[in-house]
DNA sequence: TTTACGATCCCCT
DNA sequence: GGGGATCGTAAAC
């Protein structure tokens, strides 16, 4: 069985170092409907003075999980249709995250194809009804879909007996240090980390 | 009060 | 490789 990291992990580094000292580690989901976990192996750091950040202007409704202490969840959704989660960082008060953009799934697979299968889009006529294991969680909308993490958990904190990660699985692997996805404004900052040669990573690059 | 747009995903060409 | 889905948020009017 494997610890699990500590509130006073998540206070001790820096939001930056959070991204890439997230990497290896499992994020375990014990939910009602099973269990399911999945070893992080792409992140994207989210800091102060980022103006791809969504804390960059100031704390409003929808960010203010951003604000709470590092360790805490902060989900939200996108586009109308997806959510994302992050996990919030240090300093405390400076509303910086760490997004997990994809997992290596470990734990529950079933239940991850069940849940990615029974999404309401899935079930519109002509929709995907397979999903083999690289398609899980290997994007921030999908890993979220199929963890069963939902907007309530917005504002928990990691420390909750049901949510948590884990102390590093895996540890002897190559970091890629490259340019966030899917932004405009802070484009050219090196704030996105992966597991080199990993499949479960969502793009190369 | 109105409007434009986004840290995405999936299907179609 | 490109575009449409879909809606809450926050900036603009």
């Amino acid at each position: 069985m494997q610890g699990r990291h500590s509130a006073t992990f998540y206070r001790q580094h820096s939001t930056l170092a959070l991204s890439q000292l997230l990497l290896g580690c499992e994020l375990v989901h014990e939910s009602g409907e099973g269990i399911t976990a999945g070893i992080i192996v792409e992140t994207e750091a989210y800091l102060w003075g980022d103006p791809a950040c969504h804390a960059y202007r100031k704390k409003t409704a929808r960010n203010a999980a951003m604000f709470g202490p590092p360790g805490t969840l902060y989900v939200y959704l996108i586009y109308g249709l997806y959510y994302c989660v992050n996990v919030v960082g240090g300093p405390e008060d400076q509303g910086e995250a760490v997004l997990i953009r994809a997992l290596q799934p470990t734990r529950g697979q079933d239940l991850m194809a069940l849940r990615r299968t029974l999404h309401p889009k899935s079930l519109l006529p002509g929709a995907q009804k397979f999903f083999g294991e690289r398609d899980l969680c290997s994007g921030p909308g999908k890993l979220v879909q199929a963890m069963g993490i939902r907007p309530e958990h917005n504002g928990l904190s990691l420390e909750e007996p049901a949510i948590y990660i884990t102390t590093p699985v895996i540890s002897t692997f190559d970091t890629v240090t490259t340019t966030r996805i899917g932004i405009t404004q802070g484009a050219e900052l090196p704030y996105r980390f992966y597991i080199r040669d990993n499949k479960f990573v969502s793009k190369k690059g």
